[in-house]
DNA sequence: TTTAGTTTGCGTTAATTATACGCAAATGTA
DNA sequence: TACATTTGCGTATAATTAACGCAAACTAAA
């Protein structure tokens, strides 16, 4: 106990005398980065949100994320902050957009903050079970609660550049398991973009890209005609990208 | 001068204060903004750069931009930067990329960026004059010295966004005069891109979409047949928008 | 065994959009 | 007056998108 005590008092000392050094430079602003996890069941699209305690009574439901450490890349501590509160393989992850205007957005101190969008496949997958009293929890899109700080305004940003995105680079398989159907493409698509589509003609056009793999698998669903099972390749489509292709999928 | 170290000191202790109150949290780093602010010559897209000194002797160009105060929005921050450093009329900014991955790109201190791009119409624009010793001056694109920090993959990255976004939304307009010719649309769009255009086409479409007003006025250039200057209309581009217009050019 | 219900997988046709040009009009200049 | 130049409008053809028909392959119920 004294001995922590002593060792806070010389990083005390030390931070002063750095503070000092740097009088006229010396800001008192907080970097934080936080993670919108989205997953996708057939329920529809969701979030990984984590429970969090604010003073002695007060619970809310926030993005996962916290503060960047000194000697650490914003994106080892996005990978940080998720590994310890939940336990997702990520399949995708992007930097969305910082979060610095509203000098307010915490209450306590100035905090800006760097937002992620990552995507998992959800179908088939354990979330950590609680520590440090913390709850971790699948949220549908539709059916968020009130957030700490900002984050639902951050979210709602994550939303529309995750939709904006899905038009025109295929991170919509990441939302899947490795091999799906066609039927699953399709209603993903039809979900998250709420629009309507041909079956017919969207599946026409994936295919004709030539970015998905057959494989000898069928589906175990047991009603209709069995459907085979894809795969999404993204050698050929790395190959494609080289010769100037261009992922589309839009509707009316 | 005494009350400057008083004044100083008290902030010190301040800070000291806050810093130990939060103990645990308390980072050592930075946070600052830069802005790639592009121009469209005749001669080809630009970018301004500011003159910067290191140490004694070391000489650097750089992007505008510093640390952001305690008290300011990081909107706020590029613009006062901006107008310290420049006094360009902005017609169109935007975040871009938030550059915090390489810890050492600032070898003095941790300093995280939040970097934006900004237009401007500079075909007819006076940079501000020297000041602090410091030189102003526009860069053409392909013209780029080596920069400070890791200014050069940032303005790679802008430049990047910015042929991108030119397909998609109609921002080309805010690179040009308030009005302009269609020649002068079609030369921007092909230098950017970097692609032939058929101009008849190009025309056909652009007009198609409703987004031009036609003014009485004429081009004052001597040769050929005496062109048409347009203006954008924004209005009428925002409500086409909420109809759900998609604004688009592309090339093979 | 048959019949009804469901979903898949492959077509065909019409409508729309993009591409490739042709060419006269309106100017300045030789 | 002839010529070079740039604008502005048009038309034919190719390519792509949208709309829909229908048989195949299965399950479950009759």
């Amino acid at each position: 106990m004294l001995v922590h005590l002593i060792t806070k008092l010389a990083l005390f000392l030390y931070i002063c005398l750095i503070g000092f050094l740097n009088m006229e430079k010396l800001q008192n602003i907080r970097i934080a980065v936080d993670a919108i996890v989205f997953g996708y069941k057939s329920s529809g699209l969701c979030v990984l949100l984590i429970e969090q305690q604010f003073g002695s009574s007060e619970k809310y439901w926030a993005l996962p994320g916290g503060l960047v450490k000194d000697e650490e890349s914003l994106n080892d501590a996005v990978i940080r902050e998720l590994h310890e509160e939940t336990n997702v393989q990520l399949t995708f992850m992007e930097q969305l957009y910082t979060f610095g205007d509203d000098i307010h957005r915490d209450s306590r101190n100035r905090v800006i903050s760097v937002a992620y969008y990552a995507l998992v496949d959800a179908s088939n997958l354990e979330i950590k079970a609680d520590t440090d009293a913390e709850r971790v929890q699948w949220f549908k899109i539709d059916e968020i609660p009130p957030l700490a700080f900002d984050h639902n305004l951050i979210l709602e940003k994550g939303i529309e550049r995750l939709k904006a995105k899905l038009t025109y680079e295929p991170i919509g398989f990441d939302l899947l398991p490795e091999e799906f159907l066609f039927s699953d493409l399709e209603n993903l698509y039809c979900t998250l973009l709420e629009k309507e589509i041909d079956r017919r003609n969207f599946r026409k056009k994936i295919l004709s890209y030539g970015i998905l793999e057959e494989t000898e698998k069928f589906s175990p669903i047991k009603t209709g005609r069995p459907a085979k099972l894809f795969k999404f390749n993204k050698l050929k489509y790395n190959e494609l990208i080289k010769k100037g292709f261009h992922f589309e999928i839009k509707f009316a």
